[in-house]
DNA sequence: ATTAGGG
DNA sequence: CCCTAAT
């Protein structure tokens, strides 16, 4: 409760701090390290992480060249609008063929960091030569975790130095200086105030978690290494690059409103970029399109100003133990008393900078265009997240069942292990049985043509089956509804099941919540199922039989068994069915209804029509003489 | 909840 | 298919 409306409060009327400011003369030269976590992380994918880093910080076609042992190599110029666009950077990068992996990971590991340049592309190579390097960074890879933090900055003003400074996370909160009591374990309050981390996408969440990366860790893998490397050439205006207390305290680095906007566009590349992994690419790609709004939900985006956070979709929240008590329902002696009253102490500051959220399956035929694919992720994932969510708390890697558990007992106050906290996002597990069971469903489903584009044109979730051919189904559905096994079979056979699932082992990502009520009030229309001929058949019988006015009768004698097909349904298919029997074959369209039966129509339509008006003129004539 | 009819 | 008025 009160994290969420912690997260809102943060969101309403947000307002970035003009001051206090970057002292002028730093400002746009010094960058904070960015922390990632490399793991399994291939070292290109680090690289790659570094360009974008650099990407962001230039906007604009760059190239890197990075520095190890002896020589220089350009790993790739690097266009912007390959972030816009959402394509890889990876491939673009590693496409070049401009060194290869292994090498470089043992440059990587032997030496422990890397210096990168960053120059600005130019074609021609007059221009080339005159280029500048624009900005340096050091990169240091330790076991779990490489630090890269851009060093120099040669044009501060035109590089847009700001999308790399980093604001505070919350003004309202202290921030205590690093190396204080507070921050001591603070590789989490650190991280709240602007080391972005990218979660590097591993199913092994200790790993993931590992809590290597504490402060210590932290100012060890930059002091000693960072500072004068001899190799580093040209252009060091600022000769040192230590995580200095300007340096680390970005706290300090404050913007304006207008010079952050730019940055949290670039984020979302960074985001994008992110998931650009192997293993989670399909994921990412498609959570990507996933624009949920983010309103209602407490967890807007605009909740948290770190830019970095905010564009990647994360969450950021800082808060205290009082309030987490509340928030699972229990008040710790202090609950309910402002935070002010409590030691500072004895908070619990934490830092979500994603959420783990299950994972999406999703199979769709290649055919099928990508506005479809669009369509399809956005319903699969508005299925999953309107259902309501719940919150987990995983605790290295270990789910934390006991609600009633206090922060402390939990262990998570201890800020050592802060970096072993997570949070899942898990959606309603019934919805998601109901969705599971989707496949099983006996009734028919939707049918998707060769185009698929009408059945993924809209619908709502558990209708988002393709199958190559289920006209049969249909056929079983409507006419021998107690035999519905023989439709499943079919169903397993046959469709590309567009069907979401729970993961069995989620993996870290970035998201923001659906917001529940902007979800609900977009009532999805109807997915459009054409009736089959079958279908078409079946309706006709029953009309035949119990005439056009007693839909509800029709729907139980010929459709009990189609869910899907309400006696409105069967009324408005009647409608266009005699519709259809009355103009001409070439002016029809959609799946061909044999003659026959639209003779049928024609006659039972006739028929019928007579019989009513009969029974209201006997009506009246009973009234008449009254 | 159903029916009927326009959109 | 949707929306709605009228039952």
């Amino acid at each position: 409760m009160v994290f969420q409306k912690r997260m809102e409060s943060g969101s309403i009327g947000y307002k970035i701090p003009k001051k206090p400011r970057f002292p002028r003369s730093a400002r746009g030269k010094r960058y904070p390290p960015k922390k990632v976590e490399v793991g399994q992380m291939r070292p290109f994918d680090l690289l790659a992480t570094v360009a974008e880093e650099l990407l962001l910080a230039k906007k604009k076609s760059c190239r890197l060249l990075y520095e190890a042992e002896e020589t220089t190599s350009t790993i790739n110029k690097i266009k912007k609008e390959q972030f816009d666009t959402g394509s890889s950077l990876k491939s673009d990068v590693f496409d070049q063929g401009c060194c290869d992996e292994s090498s470089f990971v043992a440059r990587f590991v032997s030496r422990g960091q890397v210096t990168f340049n960053f120059e600005e592309h130019l074609s021609s190579p007059e221009e080339r030569t005159a280029a500048s390097t624009l900005a340096l960074v050091k990169c240091h890879v330790s076991e779990k975790n490489a630090f890269i933090g851009i060093h120099n900055l040669e044009d501060p003003v035109n590089l847009d130095a700001k999308s790399t400074a980093l604001v505070s996370s919350d003004s309202g909160v202290e921030i205590p200086p690093i190396g204080d009591h507070h921050s001591a374990g603070g590789s989490s309050f650190s991280s709240v105030r602007g080391d972005i981390e990218l979660l590097v996408n591993k199913d092994d969440d200790e790993n993931s978690l590992g809590r290597t990366h504490g402060s210590n860790r932290y100012a060890k893998a930059f002091k000693p290494h960072c500072t004068g490397d001899g190799r580093v050439r040209k252009l060091t205006k600022s000769k040192y690059w230590k995580p200095s207390r300007e340096a680390m305290d970005y706290g300090e680095l404050w913007n304006d409103d207008e010079e952050i906007k730019p940055v949290f566009r670039s984020r979302k590349l960074c985001y994008t970029r992110q998931r650009t992994k192997r293993s989670s690419f399909k994921r990412s790609k498609l959570f990507e399109r996933c624009t949920f709004s983010s309103s209602n939900r407490g967890f807007s985006s605009k909740a948290v100003s770190d830019p970095f956070v905010k564009d990647c979709m994360k969450l950021d929240y800082i808060g205290t133990r009082a309030d987490l008590s509340d928030a699972h329902g229990r008040s710790g002696s202090t609950a309910g008393h402002t935070q002010s009253y409590e030691p500072v102490e004895n908070h619990v500051k934490l830092s979500i900078k994603s959420f783990r959220v299950p994972e999406l399956f999703i199979e769709i035929p290649a055919n099928a265009t990508i506005g479809s694919l669009k369509r399809t992720v956005m319903e699969a994932v508005t299925a999953i997240l309107s259902g309501g969510l719940h919150v987990g708390v995983l605790l290295k890697g270990k789910k934390i069942k006991d609600d009633n558990k206090t922060i402390l007992q939990a262990g998570i106050s201890d800020t050592d292990k802060l970096d072993n906290l997570g949070f899942t996002l898990e959606p309603n597990l019934s919805r998601i049985q109901h969705h599971n069971s989707c496949i099983s469903d006996p009734e028919p489903l939707t049918k998707i043509h060769s185009t698929l584009a009408p059945a993924l044109d809209i619908g709502t979730f558990n209708a988002v089956i393709s199958a190559s051919d289920c006209t049969e189904s249909d056929h079983d559905s409507v006419h021998s509804p107690t035999n519905p096994s023989s439709t499943v079979d079919k169903m397993a056979n046959n469709s590309k099941a567009l069907v979401p699932i729970l993961a069995l082992n989620p993996v870290a990502l970035a998201v923001v919540p659906l917001s529940n009520s902007k979800a609900s009030e977009i009532v999805q229309r109807r997915i459009r199922r054409p009736f089959s001929v079958s279908e078409v058949e079946a309706l006709v019988l029953a009309v035949e039989k119990l005439g056009t006015g007693r839909w509800r009768d029709v729907k139980l004698r010929a459709f009990e068994n189609a869910k899907h097909r309400t006696y409105v349904d069967l009324k408005d298919k009647w409608k266009t069915l005699v519709h259809t029997a009355r103009i001409s074959p070439q002016q029809r369209r959609g799946e061909p209804v044999p003659q026959e039966l639209l003779d049928r129509v024609l006659s039972a339509h006739a028929y019928w029509s007579r019989q009513q008006a009969k029974s209201t003129r006997l009506a009246e004539q009973c009234h008449r003489p009254v």
